[in-house]
DNA sequence: TAAATTATTTAACAGCGTTAAGCAAATGTA
DNA sequence: TACATTTGCTTAACGCTGTTAAATAATTTA
């Protein structure tokens, strides 16, 4: 019967359905508003359907992870395809990445668990700027012979956080990394950066 | 009266206690797993009490990441005053920053929004490999002349990465940074680790 | 001692993820 | 065609969440 057929498309299609309804959502409510009934809603079915195309909530993220990484793979595929060197590859692939960062921000943020607390950080807080002046101070003392510009100071300040944090992040998500390395690529991206300001 | 005063210290007290109640749980349990039955569990009392002390769940976090603000603040001041040299200072209180985030995982976590989602990532995705390999050619290519090892690439590559990835999410929770400053920041620091794979 | 205030709890609401039971429509079998 | 079985889907429920309002217990004030 061709009816099997058709049936089975029917429910890859309402898979898709669910999928494209939860990454709608999060898009529109961010991820805090993500939920198996709102999901199911969006369909036109009730919550518990959705079972039966998704164990659990988490799979449905899983999914859409996987999605992300597929998209994300075509698109440095891409870019390094273009160049032929190495460098220019590198330097394609990674503003890819950056790009498919913002361009599927949803996506990044559920592959690599960036949470956008948004509401939490955007009250008063002024104990959150003390670090920031603290290196500041030691970078404009480092650059003073330059006679820097306050946007090369902050330029040189996010440099660093953005390593720093980065190496942290990356590593309490993926814990399979060892200390080893990961210590010695804090070091010397510290030591580069502070070479690559004196000269 | 003095009784006023006692009473108040009193109340300082359980403000205390709430929060170290919920610093404990997630340490223990994680931050998914905290609520605010638990937290009056364990200072003994019922949920409705903690709202005399805090507005709500978010209140409490947004004290936590003070707190952890001010943690870090006081370590990386006693780091940068053992050194001299800005260069000296600057390695010093990365490394301080480093530490910090380690030793008050949690407090970090809540402070840039780092969610450990690992068993969702721990789950098996083929795809999630493939950037990496994308990456790892390129890097092998351009430092063939080295001879590299395995580890040397493995190392480059993650500078690369926390370097990328550490921008994007500062970017994604801090709303406020202009964006030529961070383009010109990523532009700088891949091309900087380009340099000095090279060289 | 009685009244007023304060401290604390119980009950409830609306929402969450998830599961089990029930119903209704379609299908297979005689 | 009539009955039995399977399928698709919903309703109801459980235990959890943050949060608020009402009720009660304890304490202080008059």
């Amino acid at each position: 019967m061709a009816s099997k057929d058709r049936i089975l498309r029917l429910k890859e299609e309402t898979r898709i359905n669910i999928l494209e309804a939860a990454l709608n959502i999060v898009k529109v409510e961010g991820w805090q508003a993500l939920s198996m009934r709102k999901i199911a809603d969006a369909i036109e079915y009730t919550a518990p359907i959705i079972y039966e195309y998704f164990s659990n909530k988490d799979a449905i993220l899983l999914e859409l992870t996987r999605k992300g990484f597929i998209i994300l793979s075509k698109d440095m595929r891409a870019a390094k395809e273009k160049h032929r060197l190495p460098e220019k590859q590198l330097e394609a692939m990674w503003l890819a990445y950056w790009n498919f960062a913002f361009a599927e921000k949803e996506l990044y943020q559920v592959m690599f668990g960036v949470d956008v607390n948004c509401c939490l950080m955007c009250e008063i807080l002024p104990e959150a700027e003390e670090p920031s002046l603290l290196v500041n101070d030691a970078i404009e003392q480092l650059m003073a012979p330059h006679k820097p510009s306050e946007d090369e100071i902050c330029t040189k300040y996010y440099t660093f956080w953005s390593v720093v944090h980065g190496l942290i992040s990356i590593n309490m998500v993926r814990r399979n990394i060892s200390d080893d390395i990961t210590h010695e690529v804090l070091k010397t991206a510290i030591s580069g950066i502070i070479r690559s300001i004196k000269e």
